[in-house]
This record gives structure tokens, C-alpha cells and sequence, in this order.
DNA sequence: TTGAAAGCGCTAACAA
DNA sequence: TTGTTAGCGCTTTCAA
């Protein structure tokens, strides 16, 4: 073994068989721990390594093994607040079973992604945990039957039958709606998700299926699009009011959307909630410190970032094949309110009760 | 070769050796390209390792060489979007290097921090860009003289001396309260980040120095401490407020602490900017979509990462030895402005000019 | 300019 | 229960 001051080196295997008096293979079964060797000799093994500052080297080992100790999550945007506390919850649960994460952030850009994909099949990892892929789906193909095992989190991979694991978006968007619909508002617009995105669709869905219960009519010039973001938000919250703005509720598809609304519908004049109000999607960690907080539907990030390792953990047999879906709720805040009087009174109902 | 139907097996040098009729060697040599070959093997290997869908494994590259291809950034926080953003730097910059970037999570725990650079060392990993560690110096040393070099970002390495880069973060907090001055406030707050993080004494140097520079006499009652989050945002400004709250504008430490802040202000009543102008530090992407929209002092986090990666491929004698300082600028937005009547009226010079 | 061969540190048959 | 040995896939002397 080399010193110290030879820089990276350290005391392998083979140091500490020498120096125990048994050779490299019981050392390595001393310390896979699951083959049997004698008491006295792992006793002794183990001390001796532990005196050495013995470290196992992981590359060695995984080049022995063909396998990893590492697990990818791959997201479009890690300054999303809901994806950073997601990979937040994937990591906490990664650790906890001895595994390391490695962060791919690919800007929804297929060239990127596919370098991840090739560094990640260079470095025999074999889980991708997954929020949605731009490539296209023979690529995917082809880099599964090379080996890799994606999961899909919070979004579908390409037309493919991965397991994926996802907040209950349709039943979220219901939620939002009907609390809205409780508050006697009735021409609510919705600023739905990309339409790239599945869960877009499932949240309108849900904001569909509520006022379909509550027999308020559809009307299209009520929803608009944007991306996921603030910009995006007050964006399309322009547009909803270029529209004629003939709305008494917001239900936006996430919150930062519902940010950039709020800021924008603020500048435009409206007081929140009196005169609008609005409600988000995911309950980031910044949703209690807008002006004022914001009423949204909860995702558990850190809970979704937890099942999906829980996942790859799992036994293949064991292991779920279609979608897992968690639970969300609503958290009201002061974002919500009566409609102003023009179009509330006629109602004093169930407001406030959810 | 295994056929593809086995799964992570992938055609090796060897079977590209034999199939060009050269020897493993050779195209080690094509590979790495820095070698002499005969420009008639390097096109022909070129085409064999094309035609096998040749990968190079990542990993028995690491072996044989003692080195990765990987450089890890380690930080306290990852859903701070300040830290988000400068990890978006660091990524894209190690991209282009043809580095892959691992993320390590460290919720400033010294337990996670040690099970991260063991795990870094397992992996040969030999560059970590460190946010701010909480681990004890000895434990540092041994790391480095285990053979990791740690490039600190943002806040330097436990009393040693690493290159740092960072922000000229006096110079900002300087830049944020002459503003205020300009605009005639002389009861300016300051929410501080925690002490035991050192450009939070830069910034409030910064504070001081603006104060001193206008004949602006210091009261302390002005100054309270508050962990870089919007939770402790809104608490000092409650402390700000119970210790009597005469101030017409508060320089907070960072955006999420003026974003907590914010809204607590505002559930106090008071509005932004009529009667209490608000600065931040950082512009984080939230920064413009607040109600009103923060004024800031803005740190490019996507050059300084970049700046950091750019270190660690430039050869170790050319490398800087010691703190390398990133450029500020005031980003001026909605919520600051002159300050209330009743303090305001005396002056009328170079008010909004700064 | 190329090839043979010895590692890098660990694991896993197979034997003993 | 333990040791011997042959890889894992690549790099790099050293010779040719």
C-alpha cells in the first residue's frame, strides 16, 4: 500500500489479507457478509481492515460485478421547486439503502438526455428514475434492452408500459375545483399544463369532471395553456384577461403558474381573493409565502421520490407494473375566497365547507 | 460479444480488436487519440468500433486509470433556488468538458457529508465543488490527503484554504443599501443570514460600509439573524417589528429571506413599496414574480458555476490559489421606493437616480 | 507503428 | 470453511 502522501492510494484487499494471514477471497467474503465464514476469522478480518483504513473500491467492484451503486434520476428543470424536492425525497431514500444518486437535468433536450443515458450505460448503472423523456421512443427501446431499467416518475415515459409512479393529478384537479365551486364561484378558468405533459390533461380533467357535477357549463375560452413556470403563468393569465376576463376563479395547473398569475393579476389591478381567486398545484415550498399564500393541492414530493426508490429495491417479481398513484390533498390558504358580490350573493350555501 | 438479448453486454475492445484485426491495444490507442497510430488503422478501427456500436466502459476505464470522469457538488440545500441554478451551472459547464456531475445533498450534516465523500473516494472521484461544509477541519484534511480537492463555491472551506469563488458579496450588500440611501431612507433594517456562514458578515459589512459612507449612524436594534429561508424570513421581520419596527426599508440577506419577509409585512399591512421598501440578494428566478416584484442584488449562480468547473480542468499551476470574485449588479424592481411622507419630505436630491 | 502482457481492485467459480 | 485462479474491460509499459 502506498502512503499517504502518494495521494489517492489506499490499502486494497490484498493489504489486508497479507496482514490478516488469509487470502483476498475471505477478506472479500468478510465483508459481503452474507457468506459463511468462520467467526474467529471475520472477527479478525474485520479488525484488521478497520486498522487499516480499509475502504472497498467501488469502481473495482462494480467492474467485477457489472453493476452499480448508483441510481439516476432524470428531470427536465432542477430549479422546479417540485423537482428539486423530489430528487430531495429520492435521495434521502436512496441513501438510506446504500445507494448514491446521480442527478441528470436535460433541459427536455433528447441530445442531452441521450448523453446521460450513454454515461449511465458506461457506468453500468442500471436505474433511471425518470420525470419525463423528450427522446423518442425507439431510442428508449433500445437503451432498455441495453439494459437500463426505467421507472417513471410523476410523468409516463414515451408510449411505453413502465412502472410509473404519480400523484392522483385528476382527482387534485377535482379537488381544487369543487373547493372553488363551494365558494359559489361559477365562471372559473383553468391555465392548464403543456400538452406534451399527461398530467396536464389529467388535471383538466378533473377540473372538467367538477363542474360537470356541479352542472356549471364548459366554456373553452376559459382555459389556456402555458409551460411550467412563473413566466408562463402571467403569460396566460394575460391572455385570460385579453379573453374578456369574465372570471371569478383561477385553477392553474401547478404553482408556479399560479405564481406568475398572481403577480400579473395583482399588477392588472385585482385584489386576491377578493376580487379573484386562485388556486395552484404541487404546494412547493414557497406556495405559504406569496401575497397572499397560496391555496393549493398538495403532491407529496419527498413521498413520491421515496416509492419510486422503495421500487427499484423491490424484487422484479414483486414489482408493480403499471402506475402507482398517491394520494394528494387540498391545503386552503388565503389565496381563496368568496366571489366578489356581483356574482356571489345568490347563493349562501355550503360556502366555506369543503 | 453476448447478443443484446442478454442485457447489459456490450461489445468490448477486445471484440473490436479481432474484428479490425489489430490488437487490443491499437485501438486503445484510436480510442484515446492521443497516441501514434497509422492513419489508415485509425479510420479502419474507427469504422469497426462505429459498426459494433462500440461503448467504451466508463468503469474499467476508472480502474485501470485511478481517475473519473466525474466531479461532485456538494451543498446544503438543493431546493434553495439559488443552489439549484448555480448546480444548473456546474452541470452544463462539466457537460461540455465531457464530465458528468453527482449531486450531493448534504442538509448540512457532518454524518451525510462523510458518507458522501467516502462514497466519493470509493468511486474515485477526485474534484468536489463544496458549498460550505460542516464537517471539522481534521476530517477535511484527511480527505484531501486522501486525494480529493474540494474547490469551494460560494462559502470557503472550514478555515482552509482552498480556492473559493464566490460573489462580491460585500460589494452587494454596499450596492443594495446605497440604493435605499439614494432614495432617502436612513432607517434601513437588515436581516442577516446565519453567522456561522461567512458571507452573511460580508454582506452586512456591506450594510455597514453603505451606512458609514452616508453619516448614517448604526443602530443594532436593526439587525437580526435569520437562516436563508423564507420560514426565517418571516420570523426576524416579526422580531424587526417587536423591537419597535421603526425602519422605512430592510436589506435582507437573501430572496427567500425578503420573499418571508414580504408576505409577513404584508400580513402586517403594510404594502411594498409605499411604506417599506424591501431589497434581496441573489435574484433568484422567483425574485420577478413577487407582489411587488423584489428588488435585488443580483449573483450570476450559472457563472460561477461554470467558473468552478472551469478551475478544476485548468492544470493545477495555473490554477488561482486563493478567492476568485464574481461581479454583482443592483437588478432594480418593484419593491423598493421612496420612503414614507413623514420621514421622506426633507430631501430632494438624487432621489431614483443611483 | 504495433503487439504482448501485466496490472487496476474486486468477485466468484472451483478445489481443497 | 478457506485458498487458488481466472476474469471484469481498459490502459500502458516494454519489445519488436
Amino acid at each position: 500500500m502506498a502512503t499517504s502522501s502518494e495521494g489517492i492510494s489506499r490499502a486494497t484487499i490484498y493489504d489486508v489479507a497479507k496482514e490478516a494471514g488469509v487470502s483476498s477471497a475471505t477478506v472479500s467474503r468478510v465483508l459481503a457478509g452474507r457468506d459463511i465464514v468462520a467467526e474467529s476469522t471475520r472477527v479478525h478480518v474485520t479488525a484488521v481492515a478497520e486498522r487499516l483504513g480499509y475502504r472497498p473500491n467501488q469502481v473495482a467492484r462494480s467492474l467485477s460485478n457489472r453493476t452499480s451503486d448508483m441510481v439516476a434520476v432524470m428531470l427536465p428543470d432542477i430549479t422546479n421547486p417540485f423537482f428539486s424536492e423530489l430528487v430531495k425525497g429520492v435521495q434521502s431514500a436512496a441513501f438510506e439503502r446504500g445507494l448514491t444518486t446521480l442527478i441528470c437535468n436535460t433541459e427536455s433536450d433528447p441530445a442531452l438526455e441521450r448523453r446521460y443515458l450513454d454515461g449511465l450505460l458506461a457506468s453500468q448503472v442500471q436505474y433511471i428514475l425518470v420525470v419525463g423523456l423528450t427522446l423518442d421512443r425507439e431510442s428508449v427501446q433500445r437503451y432498455m434492452s441495453a439494459g437500463l431499467t426505467f421507472i417513471a416518475l410523476d410523468r409516463p415515459l414515451q408510449h411505453s408500459s413502465q412502472v410509473l409512479v404519480q400523484s392522483d393529478n385528476r382527482g387534485g384537479g377535482e379537488l381544487a375545483v369543487r373547493h372553488l365551486i363551494t365558494l359559489n364561484h361559477r365562471r372559473i378558468a383553468h391555465i392548464a399544463g403543456p400538452v406534451d405533459v399527461p398530467l396536464s390533461a389529467d388535471r383538466r380533467q378533473g377540473y372538467l369532471d367538477a363542474l360537470r357535477a356541479a352542472n356549471i357549463e364548459v366554456d373553452d375560452a376559459l382555459v389556456v395553456e402555458s409551460e411550467f413556470s412563473e413566466q408562463g403563468g402571467a403569460r396566460a393569465f394575460e391572455e385570460l384577461d385579453r379573453r374578456g376576463g369574465d372570471f371569478t376563479a383561477v385553477f392553474a395547473a401547478d404553482d408556479l403558474i399560479a405564481m406568475g398569475a398572481l403577480a400579473t393579476a395583482r399588477q392588472s389591478g385585482r385584489s386576491v381573493p377578493e376580487d379573484l381567486s386562485l388556486v395552484g398545484f404541487d404546494d412547493v415550498l414557497h406556495a405559504r409565502f406569496t401575497a397572499p399564500p397560496l391555496t393549493t393541492v398538495r403532491q407529496d414530493a419527498m413521498a413520491m421520490g421515496e416509492r419510486a426508490v422503495e421500487l427499484i429495491t423491490t424484487p422484479e417479481a414483486d414489482r408493480p407494473t403499471d402506475t402507482v398513484f398517491l394520494p394528494v390533498s387540498l391545503v386552503l390558504r388565503g389565496s381563496t375566497g368568496l366571489p366578489p358580490k356581483r356574482s356571489a350573493a345568490s347563493r349562501k350555501d355550503q360556502a366555506w365547507s369543503d
